[in-house]
DNA sequence: CCTCAATTCTACAGGCCGTAGAACTTCTTC
DNA sequence: GAAGAAGTTCTACGGCCTGTAGAATTGAGG
């Protein structure tokens, strides 16, 4: 899948920060915001080696184009958790490590999400 | 932490399949049973390296040097999808979209994990 | 002490990432 | 339609990480 990089996160995150699309325009605004300066050229870089990656989906019609994440910052990170249990061999031992390590406010929210019928 | 690259993850996978601890010649060999030709010096180096990343242990007073693994696999990788979810913002968002997309059967195995105790 | 196995040092090339200037395209407006 | 402004693509470069290993050095046993 490729991963992310420190500064193509940071731009994933603006992107998810905002429900509708952004240009790179919005999210140079968004970083400088953050106390980080960069040239818009920069962003449109990233940008498009996010579009390459499959992370971000572009409207090259709008005149200052517009970008949109392709997945909801949960869905990526859930993707990302189950690519890692993928390969991690015995998935029995995995998952209860996993379980062994969440907080009991997690423990619920899966209770709940996984319902009752056991 | 610091991700593991394509050979670190073979030697880890080395050192993960067996349960006693391994020299780099031992590592050489079942890479190269899979395989994969290598000098040992190379080994040795990734060996030094993943040391170095926290994730392996050696014994220098043997004289060919044995490493281990420091966690096992199953802890690594559930530590791995705790610091996926860690950053990942919204848990219950994430969470919802991990349970979401598991097998039945992994259902089956976090049910119990969880217990029965809404 | 001398040799041989084992280890450390040093090195290099390729890829990915952060970063951005230069050059090119496309509207807008006179 | 020509000029300027706004935006986009091309090209580039340095740094870090990783795969890979030879050269130099150390250590142990005879």
């Amino acid at each position: 899948m490729g991963t992310l990089g420190e500064l193509e996160r940071a731009v994933m995150d603006a992107l998810w920060d905002a429900d509708d699309t952004r240009s790179a325009y919005d999210v140079q605004h968004q970083l400088e915001a953050d106390g980080r300066a960069l040239a818009v050229t920069t962003l449109l870089t990233v940008l498009s080696r996010l579009e390459k990656k499959g992370f971000v989906a572009s409207d090259r019609s709008a005149r200052p184009h517009r970008y949109t994440a392709v997945a909801s910052r949960a869905d990526h990170v859930a993707e990302l958790m189950h690519s890692v249990l993928g390969d991690g061999g015995d998935r029995t031992a995995v998952l209860e490590r996993f379980v062994g390590g969440v907080s009991a406010e997690d423990a619920a929210i899966l209770r709940q999400l996984l319902g009752r019928t056991g």
